[in-house]
DNA sequence: CACCGTCTGTACCAAAAGCTACACAGAGGT
DNA sequence: ACCTCTGTGTAGCTTTTGGTACAGACGGTG
């Protein structure tokens, strides 16, 4: 694979001549999958990460090692944390780890700098990617501090559903996701399919009434 | 008070002569003070804001009530939140409260805008605020789901006391910035009393033994 | 088919946090 | 001096969440 995919990808659509050649000179493309992490708290950046496919999800681990998920970045984003790390010159505060087939582009920080100054588009979708990771996070830790865990779960379905109502997760990833333990999860999955919201199967969790769902978050709080 | 103020300030020390007298023209100083907000979820943000002197709250209101401060904004820093609306045309999610004896200062947004394309140092200002706040809003997180509030209150106390070692803050403030009610404040107060580490008092606080508060929060978990 | 690892279901207990209710204490105004 | 408002201290109960422990179910592999 070559770096005319990320040529083409959104972001740098709009590039000069000039920025063209940069990229196609510093950019690295590279393949990724779990379970090995890509990025760790502490790791010093090297470049901007852009999702050319897949999906990277960005979490934190307790001390106690459960886990978290802060974001996910999908195709098209860039990791801004990473980004952040880059113009800052801090370490990166948290894990990344890759959905199975996911390309990944690295782009150099010195190049990247140098993009940033010169390219208009490059600073729009900077700023902008900042702005809705900003917002993100801002839901998030709204979220966790308005409404109570069978909520969460419920808004995690509905979510993350395909359209046919499916979910492939397992009760132990949700729990990650949410931030807490899988005993907790099914416990609230029996309340669920006991109101006939949902059916559960190995690995996969469908749904059988959404309005159902959408009316327990759509109670206020906690 | 006029906009040399505005000036003199960190991120537009480095204008050009033309930026300035945009700044000049479009920039607009304002006292606020609490407990009226001066920004409200869903209101349409006109500009970015800078504080000049004393400091903004940004805080969440959950359904029922209770508030969770996200961040603070001190003198120099800009309200990203507003920036971020500015960019991309959404509207405010949070509320924001100004300290008593505040001065903020508004540049209108196509002023801000301009200044934007044109001034490389308000680009790099821009981004590197809004990586601050990512960072703010990342560590937000993470303490709220690796640590417990008994822990979450000790952290309170070290990071905004007073060389002094004191907190003037009610207690009614300090559940509302970690998200909780006063009586569990109360009773975490009573325990930190009881081993030793703090004194309470009317509307202030007093740290008796910084240490053993850092030992709560070193102490990993949940 | 037997085995094994992974995933799910569930029962029970413990800890954390929220809610209600009320007593008291200090500060400031009349 | 008295009253009122705001802030603090405390008790007891409920709900929510976490932790432990174990049983059973499913799927893949030899």
């Amino acid at each position: 694979m070559t770096t005319t995919a990320l040529e083409s990808l959104g972001p740098f659509q709009q590039l000069s001549e000039g920025g063209r050649q940069l990229l196609r000179r510093g950019a690295v493309l590279a393949q990724c999958g779990p379970p090995a992490p890509i990025l760790q708290p502490g790791q010093s950046i090297s470049g901007a990460y852009f999702v050319v496919r897949g999906r990277l999800r960005v979490y934190a681990v307790a001390p106690d090692g459960t886990e978290a998920t802060l974001y996910f970045i999908n195709p098209g984003e860039t990791c801004v944390f990473a980004l952040n790390s880059l113009f800052n010159d801090l370490r990166y505060p948290a894990w990344v780890q890759a959905d199975a087939d996911t390309t990944v582009a690295l782009i150099p920080g010195p190049v990247f700098r140098e993009l940033f100054q010169k390219e208009t588009s490059i600073q729009d979708v900077t700023v902008r990617a900042l702005s809705t990771l900003v917002f993100r996070l801002m839901d998030e830790l709204e979220e966790v501090h308005a409404y109570k865990l069978d909520q969460r779960l419920a808004n995690l379905l509905l979510i993350h559903a395909s359209a046919a109502g499916e979910l492939a997760m397992t009760q132990q990833q949700m729990a990650d996701h949410l931030g807490t333990t899988r005993e907790v999860v099914a416990r609230l999955m029996r309340d669920l399919v006991a109101h006939g919201y949902v059916e559960t199967g190995r690995g996969v969790t469908r749904i059988k009434n959404a309005d159902g769902l959408a009316g327990l978050i759509a109670t206020p709080g906690k």
